[in-house]
DNA sequence: TATTAAATGATAATATTTTTCAGTTACAGC
DNA sequence: GCTGTAACTGAAAAATATTATCATTTAATA
């Protein structure tokens, strides 16, 4: 129930943004999505239901649900500029290269690993990027490698 | 001396490539630069000695570097399609948002993480991609925040 | 040195993202 | 419920980024 239609409204509007039924249409069919997809997918998906939805709508959708968290970009794999939802609030990602699909993952600790560096380089660090690229189970059967 | 005019030619001729003047420029620009680079940054670069070189020709010799191992992309910080040398074997990387600036380290085991996942999910998992972002020790001082 | 497959640069085509702007809409305050 | 207003939208154009095509040139081999 993370993402319903109320839940979604009031964060919108806590930060100031409306709640607009493009907007909404547009997490739908994100959250609603096994694997992830890029704004032209995105935008291609939307317009069966909203068929006069711009593309420059899809894009400024994105960037406001990047930055509130609500969505996540992936890039492993060759798949940068392509979102998927935010399921929790600090996870990484397993992504299938065959069939897209994202399957999330936290409770692995960074941390110490965050310190030596840290320690070692002098670098303030800020934020991180993990992300796995493999078969899913399904394709396994079905790519022949 | 990993990037030795003499180590390059023979890695590229080994796979079937031909060693160009136009291909060892673009290596030589981003061996010699600290941060990660775009296509487009790599292009101004490159031309300020080979004034006639194409940009087709940049993008051409990214793909074979990246297939051949010697330099690679990064993604953290919103830097996708920006590469660096790909110094060691296998690394990761930790990137400074300020300046750019990459510094690799290695020596970091995701085995473990890996066969939990595996076993959890069933995914038969290829690759990674671990990246950190911060300010490095120079930005520190420099950067208000 | 001659041969040839591969590489180059110019140009055009395509794809992706951003900007601009006039008209529309969500929503806070009455 | 209405109204005013700031935020949002869609269309079009502009700006960027990437890929394809092709005639010419070049590196590498014998």
């Amino acid at each position: 129930m993370r993402f319903s239609e109320k839940k979604i409204a009031a964060i919108l509007r806590r930060h100031g943004y409306k709640f607009t039924p493009q907007r909404w249409a547009v997490i739908q069919i994100i959250v609603s999505s096994q694997d992830h997809l890029t704004p032209a997918a995105i935008y291609k998906k939307v317009r069966q239901e909203r068929p006069n939805i711009g593309l420059v709508t899809i894009y400024r959708t994105l960037d406001i649900l990047t930055k509130l968290g609500l969505i996540c970009e992936l890039h492993a794999g060759g798949s940068c500029h392509s979102y998927t939802t935010a399921a929790s609030e600090h996870h990484h990602h397993l992504i299938c290269s065959h069939c897209g699909k994202v399957v999330d993952f936290s409770g692995y600790d960074l941390g110490e690993l965050e310190q030596r560096l840290s320690r070692e380089t002098g670098f303030d660090i800020e934020d991180h990027l993990l992300e796995f690229t493999g078969l899913c189970q399904a394709c396994q059967k079905e790519v022949i490698r």
